[in-house]
DNA sequence: ATATATTGCAACGACAAGTTGCATTGTCAA
DNA sequence: TTGACAATGCAACTTGTCGTTGCAATATAT
């Protein structure tokens, strides 16, 4: 979003070439991976001459870096109260996967998974990710627990890996979209995991 | 025998190459990725000149392929009957987390994951993947259904995903070794969510 | 209208990929 | 043992992509 303001004296065209790059950025991210990005197939992409990359990105990692800041990873619909922990859960996961399914979630994901020779960027990427998936959690398990739906000797980021997992295998591996009713089984599980035990 | 065979007269000194170049192949992978290998790299690791490399496998796919059907996944251990579901995945799950700590194993998770412009790759180490994770399950469920520990709502794919995923998550983006205690968290969670429910 | 910054374009050197021809060496078979 | 053959090592070559540079064209703010 954001429209260019008309104090900005120093950025005539600036804005548009910058988007166009960043989302070719991170569709290249998601089809070729991090480590084998190509400048070119970029520039073609978002319709600029490669020159123009180069001298706003000097190195392929501020490239990268660029643009995996420029994907905001807002779960705040993660943090609704539902009423209930499975509830909680299904907004939660139906958000991720939706993220999931959109070409910069994908770059996101396969980024921090890639391990390419340049490590700075697939932390970054995990961090992202991590932001994204992990900051909801808290006020989910707070109201979880004060509803008494979950087991207090069970830590948040055990289920966590457990339902991130799930979508990133059934996504990137399965390569099938996360139906309504199987995220209806996995969240059935999970919640009936998380139970108190006796 | 009584004819005369030249049948075995090719191949002198090949198999030690081989296998130095599988390995130095599948390393690659795991550090790498699928789409940025270097042949050259490879044939350095493995202290063989590229020509031999290209003439053994004329195409980097015929080498990945190679590398992939190489590692031969046999989660036997995963097979074995502990007398109880919970025992059942601790086993199985251990295997896995295992096999993903090995190198072999880190770069058939993470070509399954990549979508390199040759798709035919990823589909191969998919099925790989598969094959050695999806297998073992058969067994593991009919065990459980035969106790009483597996309500029959749920199929055998969701947990299975939620597993392998939660193990994938663990392993290649937080990067954490998969201790006793945090398997025995997400089995716990596991079995509990797979009881029987009213 | 002018100044300034940004972009497009074309050409360039650097470097890795993959190929080829030839010498060397290990292994099988007679 | 020895000859024949296949596999390997080595070096040079072609090709293609990467990243850089100089210059002209263009958009924007003042």
């Amino acid at each position: 979003m954001g429209s260019t303001k008309r104090r900005d004296a120093g950025r005539p065209r600036g804005a548009p070439v910058i988007d166009a790059v960043m989302a070719a950025t991170l569709d290249e991210l998601g089809t070729h991976g991090l480590a084998a990005l190509s400048v070119e197939r970029i520039a073609a992409a978002a319709e600029v001459n490669k020159t123009s990359i180069y001298r706003r990105w000097p190195t392929r990692e501020a490239l990268v870096a660029g643009a995996l800041e420029y994907v905001l990873v807002d779960f705040e619909s993660g943090q609704e109260d539902t009423g209930s922990l499975r509830g909680d859960l299904l907004v939660l996961a139906r958000a991720i996967a939706d993220f999931l399914a959109t070409p910069a979630g994908l770059a996101l994901a396969r980024a921090a998974f890639a391990e390419s020779s340049s490590a700075e960027l697939t932390a970054l990427a995990g961090r992202q990710f991590a932001r994204g998936t992990a900051e909801p959690v808290g006020g989910l398990v707070a109201r979880a627990l004060e509803r008494g739906e979950w087991d207090r000797r069970t830590p948040p980021e055990v289920p966590l890996s457990m339902l991130v997992g799930a979508l990133l295998h059934r996504t990137l591996l399965e390569h099938q979209p996360v139906s309504a009713s199987w995220l209806d089984r996995v969240v059935d599980v999970l919640a009936a995991g998380l139970a108190v035990r006796p």
